[in-house]
DNA sequence: TATCCTATTTAGGAAAACCTAAATAATTAT
DNA sequence: ATAATTATTTAGGTTTTCCTAAATAGGATA
């Protein structure tokens, strides 16, 4: 019984959250590029992790690492931090989308469960963060989430935004002026079929905007 | 320009600074006791920040460490940021007083400036924390603060709470019972020569208590 | 002043989380 | 299948902040 999640190893607990959503295990190069260390850190890391009781991830050697259940567990609870201090970063604190994620990335580390429960509560137990993505709940358990890539729309479907990716600033600011926002409603107008861009009508009877794959695929709707 | 605060570095500063503010350089052996460390760790930390440049602290072996201007300077942002956020968890979380402490010297090192600035703002830029301390402005000037013991108050004087020593929860709960709060008048009715134990009427014409030095030395009023 | 006790410092180490350089394994191209 | 390239791991360091044990300095006492 460690049980001494330190910041970076809750950093990594994230991380390999994210990058095994899809099903298949994380690299250590993937993890690398993600935490910006170099890829004999990851190694090193992953050992540790895996070797500690209770263990925080499976790993094998050159196949990748993805978590146990205790690593779920952990990660999501950080997540949980995570987002519902972005949520609550813009709420009360007047922060724009595009300036919570650093802010939020320090103090998840740092809150107590109490903070946590009383942002929930005063938030009112919120599903969804500014991003659109879901905010595990005091069970830990994440909000189910269709939303596919609005690269994958077929053209004359109608769609909803639902998350965008939130990483970068420069991103989440372009997309703002494009109001390409969660809850705005979409229609692809035209895909082309050598490039993949596509035109997209933006909001009800908005402007169409035409839209490369380094937006396409960073913007999640459900269609319909 | 080493220019790298950690935690740690900021608690000692901190420390450094409350032990210094009667004038007196601080020794080894209070620093160890204040921070929870051995001796032998704060001879270490405290050579190191004498010769960091610019020095954050002056040193003369075994005859204590005062703070540098720019020491001084690091330490008053560290302790406008906890002061802040403990007005701020008060206000506009539901903390009570006794549970602030501990919340907010773990986030004091982790927020941003920008963070400092909206919660000052949202306050209305307060001069005192839930407990009565001064709180720096953002100009790192130390508001006055010209309040005494209680138990330095001649018997048949009236005075008013101005400030409580906020360390520890029991205390501040103890307090809280006795209606012994900032902004509260107080009336030392008589003073036991022998233990020094004061009889005192809390409130304009509240009940009268008897008060030990552990309390009367740790509450701080302005006579008049 | 010589001794004793306490405060402080020195010396040597540990744990975390990173790094670089070199070695090895896996994958891809020829 | 072999060679070339890329991904990953191992080995050996570094920095930060703490520790313990042993040495020394300062101040108090007799």
């Amino acid at each position: 019984m460690s049980e001494v999640l330190t910041d970076s190893i809750q950093d990594y607990l994230k991380a390999i959250f994210d990058l095994t959503e899809n099903g298949t295990p994380a690299s250590t190069n993937a993890l690398a590029r993600r935490l910006g260390v170099e890829p004999a850190s990851i190694t090193g890391m992953v050992q540790k992790l895996a070797a500690s009781r209770p263990a925080l991830v499976e790993y094998r050697k050159h196949h990748g690492v993805k978590l146990t259940a205790a690593g779920k567990r952990a990660a999501l609870e950080v997540i949980r931090h995570h987002r519902l201090l972005e949520t609550w970063l813009v709420a009360s604190l007047g922060y724009s989308w595009d300036q919570v994620h650093s802010e939020a990335e320090r103090l998840e580390h740092v809150i107590s469960e109490d903070f946590e429960e009383r942002i929930a509560a005063a938030l009112g137990e919120p599903t969804r963060d500014p991003h659109g993505e879901p905010i595990p709940g005091p069970d830990l358990v994440m909000p189910s989430d269709q939303s596919i890539p609005l690269e994958a729309v077929q053209a004359g479907k109608k769609a909803t935004v639902r998350r965008v990716d939130a990483q970068d600033r420069e991103f989440l600011r372009r997309l703002e002026l494009l109001r390409l926002l969660p809850g705005t409603r979409v229609a692809v107008v035209e895909v082309s079929p050598v490039d993949h861009v596509m035109k997209v009508r933006i909001g009800a009877r908005g402007t169409i905007a035409v839209l490369g794959p380094a937006i396409t695929g960073r913007v999640f709707v459900e269609t319909g």
